[in-house]
DNA sequence: ACCTATGTTGATAC
DNA sequence: GGTATCAACATAGG
């Protein structure tokens, strides 16, 4: 699930784990930690603690102190296509907070933090996508979807020859919207995916900007972007939701993209 | 068996 | 160098 919305509620969970110290790391998945080796992640954590939970787009970061209260390596997590964070408090007490019970296999718990006073941080992930490193490059992502000042947006997101939607998915560009939010955001500001995205107007951006950051507000609001209003018309034979229209359907930046032909231009 | 999937990345080709 | 495209990644579920 994990777009914009959701990584800033996991980003939430993980404040929990916050100022508790580390004393195991399961860092065994060697996909999941990559490019580290097992071990590499347990001899950097372990003893220290996490005492900070940043997010920009969709990853986030921990800044960390070692046993001596010295600053450490960030530790870098991202949710890829379907992971989740569950922290549970100290043993004996409920597992707190995680708005949706997370239960599965203990396999797909692709890393672990034990804490000394018998909680865990997990990152659980059937599908195996996400990632855990260390340092990770946050650099190399555009400004937070959420936070992009609207000059930035007109000038990162309102050029080149790209489709506007291959444009938006850009984490270089701008940071923290996936395949839902994208068709949701381009629907609600009616502006086609094909849309070359140097063509459009400034007022069209900032309307863009606009929409975009009402969505995502929305969507955390929500629980999630799969509650946009367009996102359950994303099938065959689905209809616009405003004015009735048959969706179509059609492969843009690489990834599944459904919209409105009659009202999106 | 085959297809799809809310993401990232490295290779490749302009 | 910048830009754009897409297969590959690992796994589950329809």
């Amino acid at each position: 699930m994990p777009e914009l919305p959701e990584v800033e509620c996991a980003r939430q969970v993980v404040d929990r784990a916050l100022h508790r110290t580390i004393v195991g790391v399961d860092d065994t998945d060697e996909f999941v930690c990559r490019p580290h080796a097992p071990g590499d992640l347990q001899r950097a954590l372990k003893g220290g603690q996490l005492v900070a939970a940043h997010r920009r787009g969709k990853s986030i970061w921990c800044d960390m102190v070692d046993a001596g209260g010295d600053p450490g390596p960030a530790l870098g997590i991202h949710l890829g296509m379907g992971g989740r964070i569950v922290v549970t408090g100290p043993a004996g007490t409920a597992s707190g907070g995680d708005p949706v019970p997370v239960s599965g296999k203990a396999i797909w718990n692709r890393f672990v933090l034990r804490f000394d006073d018998g909680g865990e941080l997990r990152l659980f992930d059937k599908r195996r996508l996400g990632r855990v490193r260390l340092d990770p490059a946050i650099d190399a992502l555009g400004p937070d979807a959420a936070e992009i000042s609207r000059a930035d947006f007109r000038t990162r997101v309102g050029r080149g020859t790209a489709p506007l939607k291959a444009r938006l998915l850009d984490q270089a560009t701008l940071a923290g919207v996936g395949n839902l939010l994208a068709d949701e955001t381009l629907w609600r500001a009616r502006l086609a995916p094909t849309r070359r995205a140097g063509s459009l107007s400034v007022e069209e951006l900032d309307e863009l900007r606009r929409v975009l950051r009402a969505a995502i507000r929305r969507a955390i609001l929500r629980g999630g972007v799969h509650t946009g209003d367009l996102i359950e018309h994303r099938r065959p034979g689905g209809h616009c939701p405003r004015c009735g229209a048959e969706l179509v359907r059609a492969t843009i930046g690489s990834r599944t993209t459904w919209w409105c032909p009659a009202e999106q231009q």
